[in-house]
DNA sequence: AAGCTAATGTTATACTATATCATGGAAGGC
DNA sequence: GCCTTCCATGATATAGTATAACATTAGCTT
């Protein structure tokens, strides 16, 4: 399987979800950390979609729900999830999407459809290649990376009618 | 000369604000558009380091200079010279830092320190490599992209004291 | 059950960014 | 020179994103 096509193919997504909670029950178990309902909220409804979703889009989710939705709840939840690797933060959207590979540790690529909205994830280490390259050339050393493009799915592509 | 390091070498740094605005009226003219009094301010600014800046520290800053500070005044300036190359936006940190090579077209990638918050341009083709040959196989057309890394530059890390 | 710690509730506020409409100023045509 | 046109700026208001601070609750350990 090529998880970076995920988001971009079609699949039965009813699984994406309860695959998402159950991956994430047991990451958490095996971490000792809490998988509270609040948490538990966020991330489905972040599973719910292959899309970024600001925290106030969580946020209306959360209250249509009948969850309590005032900032923090959302911000909390999200925090949590990016933490331990069950969601990502998308910078250049300020917006957040699940992790499509939870088990393993990893600083992905995202690759965002401006078209239909989509963030497929690609699992690529950065300090390979020239960039790594670079920083250990001049003795930068890395901690975190972004690494976000923006384009056209093909799905999206104009001539794909 | 190695312009991903320019920021983290110590260099006579009197000299990056005219060379910097004096590459942009070179830019602006072969392009004819214009650099005015407030965009030629800002530029300024933000060759004044090699930090990147919040949209207010500019304005903080155009104000103490006694020009204009309501924040279109800041975020027109800014946008304006993000989108002729003078200066490059830093999502992370949701801030701008100016470009080091505004000469020629470029998507580089950021190193950041987080410890002296200077913030280096590295320029590298983001299509080559893992991410475009990832993006060339699913069909994915890459239109912009961030690269950012977050870290620690030569300067700053422990052992150096 | 007591006591500790992590999580959540609650309110307020800080920070980032844009919409909108009014005003001013430079460049080219007549 | 003057007009027109377009681009840039002024000014106000407001939208959107994120966190501080402190009170309360809930789960775990003993």
């Amino acid at each position: 399987m090529n998880p970076e096509r995920v988001a971009f193919e079609s699949h039965e997504h009813d699984g994406c979800v309860a695959r998402g909670v159950s991956a994430a029950e047991t990451l958490c178990a095996a971490r000792s950390v809490r998988l509270t309902t609040a948490r538990r909220r966020v991330l489905e409804i972040l599973l719910a979609e292959h899309k970024a979703m600001g925290a106030y889009d969580v946020l209306s989710q959360l209250s249509e729900r009948g969850e309590p939705a005032h900032p923090p709840a959302a911000y909390r939840a999200l925090d949590f999830l990016v933490e331990n690797g069950l969601a990502h933060r998308i910078e250049r959207l300020n917006a957040f999407v699940a992790c499509s590979e939870p088990t393993t540790g990893h600083r992905p690529a995202f690759l965002i459809c401006r078209g239909c909205q989509l963030v497929a994830e690609a699992q690529i280490d950065p300090e390979a290649g020239v960039l790594g390259e670079t920083a250990s050339r001049i003795g930068f050393q890395i901690e975190q990376t972004s690494i976000e493009v923006e384009g056209l799915c093909p799905a999206c592509l104009p001539g794909d009618t």
